[in-house]
DNA sequence: CGGGATCCCCCGAGATACTG
DNA sequence: CAGTATCTCGGGGGATCCCG
């Protein structure tokens, strides 16, 4: 059997055989966002060799996951984009992001957060429980570098990369955040101690947490 | 960065560091129907280098996910387990069934089923809705050298490895298994056409699908 | 016999340079 | 911008051996 085949007539198996190779699940992840260009992807996924990076592109539009599209008009460039199949992976990263983030404290020394991962993040805390019904909230969230947006509307939330415009409160995470989204920190606290900062009405932070609660383990330490 | 971390803050990179290591998922999926130990876990993994499985042991037990049990008593074995963390991670696994059920189509050369992955299938595939009130129901099903048995009672399904004793429904697979399963084969073709044998009353197998079925992609080859 | 450890080979990943 | 080319090196594949 080939290489990375494990011989077994099995659903995981066969999901293991393509997203088990290294910065696939990554690279899916972004993907999930939107179409990207290739140097947007070795943007948002610093350390991945180059070579690397157009092989697994390769081989996931050879799974049929992705496309690659040549743009025509004005902006000739190139972008990779989910097939359906691929879109229907988003409820299992879904769920490993959301087993990941259970035990996440405070970053390892020199790691970033990216767009990407910030959208996915929002993305996986809201669906937790549904969104409480009440008046339209946009919120800006900014960690580091990266910028996403988040709209609250009746019992839906979207979720999508860059600030919203207008934004009824921007939150800029810093060291703390975490313990805050796991509704360890208080809201009131985090601001005075300086674990976030907000632009806009301070209350609005408090909603914020309830929708995008990401809880820790509970034995975990 | 080791050479294993992503260097991102970020959930689903925490979940590929563990889970993108080669062997690790079905690792995991086998531990996941029941403690198993070295030797049952090498059988139901074949291919797997020795010293691979017992890296990987340690590297799950260092993470928290598997406990190493010297079993006390007559019976001196040492066996794996998971750990409640580790537990955690069978709705991610399910969807990555799930997705990867969905694209399976008759076996590859050389492919086999094995115990655990079989337990895993029927009950991935039974969670695809709620099962039907009704009588209980005990089913066994073989394929190639796999035995599984899940019992269906009021509006809950229990899957596990080894036979029901006694079965109302003994489904054996062979060629042809998959389309019955995703609905494709009408059952009492199936069994007219050798696709499935049945030992236990015919009328059953229809309910069998009713409850597993495993649909295709629509679009898929 | 269960539960590994050891060895060698080689592919795939990392790093960097270069090109259409 | 979107990759390809080349080199090195660690980790996985495969077989064999070891130890209680």
């Amino acid at each position: 059997m080939p290489t990375r085949a494990y011989g077994q007539y099995c659903g995981l198996s066969r999901a293991a055989e393509i997203l088990g190779q290294r910065w696939t699940l990554l690279i899916l992840r972004d993907l999930l966002v939107g179409p990207r260009r290739y140097s947007d992807l070795a943007a948002g996924l610093p350390g991945i060799p180059s070579n690397l990076l157009a092989t697994r592109l390769k081989e996931l539009e050879q799974d049929g996951l992705v496309v690659r599209q040549a743009r025509a008009g004005a902006d000739r460039s190139v972008v990779y984009a989910l097939t359906p199949r691929g879109e229907e992976l988003q409820p299992a990263l879904d769920a490993l992001s959301r087993w990941g983030a259970a035990e996440l404290r405070e970053p390892r020394e020199g790691e970033i957060v990216t767009e990407a991962s910030l959208v996915s993040a929002l993305r996986v805390a809201s669906q937790h429980r549904t969104p409480p019904r009440g008046r339209r909230r946009a919120f800006t969230v900014r960690v580091g570098q990266a910028v996403a947006h988040a709209i609250v509307a009746d019992r839906a939330v979207v979720v999508g990369p860059g600030p919203a415009q207008p934004s009824d409160l921007i939150v800029e995470g810093g060291p703390g955040f975490r313990d805050l989204l796991a509704g360890v920190l208080d809201p009131a606290d985090a601001v005075a101690s300086g674990a976030v900062e907000v632009t806009g009405d301070p209350a609005l932070l408090a909603e914020f947490v309830e929708i995008f609660r990401v809880p820790y383990r509970a034995d975990a330490g």
